[in-house]
Formats: structure tokens, C-alpha cells, sequence
DNA sequence: ATCTTGATTGTTTTA
DNA sequence: TAAAACAATCAAGAT
């Protein structure tokens, strides 16, 4: 998979003939690399038939609400302890000798994030309603996501991948 | 290098 | 209505 090109004479001088200009070709081609990672990881979660970033995700209930401060605590007296599920079994035990009363503040935050959930999916469920009217992006949908993918590889190299490939990783 | 796993309870969603 | 999925967390094992 890997073409070796220009292995040649010229090697490593291209750093310290680095100029400006091609430091500035350098970033974008690094960061167009990223851009493409992320539009691959998208395919490829639309292909599991995975969720959407602007789904919002469902409220916390009182008990990941009361979670998220428990734990802090967990880890503090528990530094050691790195497994997630301790953390859970404590909690939840925790959660359990709890009074309604000692879970009202929980209960509470809970209560406003799903206030908040409802309106973020409502402004969701609007913008679906908006996108669904495109005819162009209904058959970009129906479309194998394979040949999706395969259309953006084409254009990565359209764009960069003329000269040595060097990207250092470690 | 990315993805899954594990453990808990409550709520949301689905069949 | 009952059952299943999924919300946060993150180190570690799996692929």
C-alpha cells in the first residue's frame, strides 16, 4: 500500500529547507488528513447505522446525575482503583441507602437536563424535518456509503499525496 | 490506532 | 406494557 516514491537521493533536508510557505502546505495537508479521518469514522458509523453527532443524547437520570459527583469522590478515597464497575457497584449501593430526601437535589438536576433534552430534540427533530426535503441528500443516503468513501479517497489524492510520504506517528 | 468491555440505576425508546 | 437500549466513566484488553 505504501508507494514508495522520491527514496532517492533527497531524503531528510526536507526540514531544514522547510520555508513558510511550504510549512503552511504541510499543515493543511495534515490537517486535510484529519478532516478526512473524520469524514471516514462519519461513513463508517452511518454504515453501522450508528447515531448522529447532533443527536442529542438521552438525560442523565438522578442516578448518573448523583454518579457524576460520586465519583470524584469514589476516586479520591479509591485512587487506586481504575476499574469503571467498582465505581458502579459503589454507587449504586450508595444510591440505595439514600433517602428520597438525600436524592431530591439529584432528582432535581435530573429533571432540568430532561427539560433541556426535550428542547434539543425538538430543534433536532426540525432540522431532520428541514434536511429531508433535499432530494440530492435522500439519494446521498441511499447510496452504498462504500462508494461514498471511495469518492472522498479520490479526492484526497486530487488535492495532495505529490511528494514524499513522511507522516511521522511516534 | 481504534473499538469494545465492564457495572450501576433510571429514563427513553421500541416492539 | 414489558423489554431492551442507552445515558457517564476510563483503564485495559481485543482487533
Amino acid at each position: 500500500m505504501k508507494a514508495s516514491k522520491g527514496k532517492g537521493p533527497v531524503r531528510k533536508d526536507k526540514k531544514e529547507v522547510l520555508k513558510p510557505v511550504e510549512e503552511i502546505k504541510v499543515g493543511k495537508r495534515k490537517a486535510a488528513i484529519e478532516a478526512d479521518k473524520s469524514r471516514r469514522k462519519l461513513a463508517k458509523n452511518a454504515k453501522l447505522g450508528k447515531k448522529d453527532p447532533n443527536k442529542p443524547k438521552r438525560p442523565a437520570s438522578a442516578f448518573f446525575v448523583f454518579l457524576e459527583e460520586f465519583r470524584t469522590v469514589y476516586k479520591k478515597e479509591h485512587p487506586n482503583v481504575k476499574a469503571v464497575s467498582a465505581v458502579g457497584k459503589a454507587g449504586g449501593e450508595k444510591w440505595k441507602s439514600m433517602s428520597t430526601a438525600e436524592k431530591a437535589p439529584y432528582e432535581a438536576k435530573a429533571a432540568k437536563r430532561k427539560t433541556e433534552y426535550e428542547k434539543l430534540m425538538k430543534a433536532y427533530n426540525n432540522k431532520e424535518d428541514d434536511e429531508e426535503d433535499d432530494e440530492e441528500e435522500v439519494a446521498e443516503r441511499s447510496k452504498p456509503i462504500a462508494k461514498i468513501v471511495e469518492e472522498e479517497e479520490s479526492a484526497e489524492e486530487d488535492d495532495e499525496e505529490d511528494d514524499d510520504d513522511d507522516e511521522d506517528e511516534d
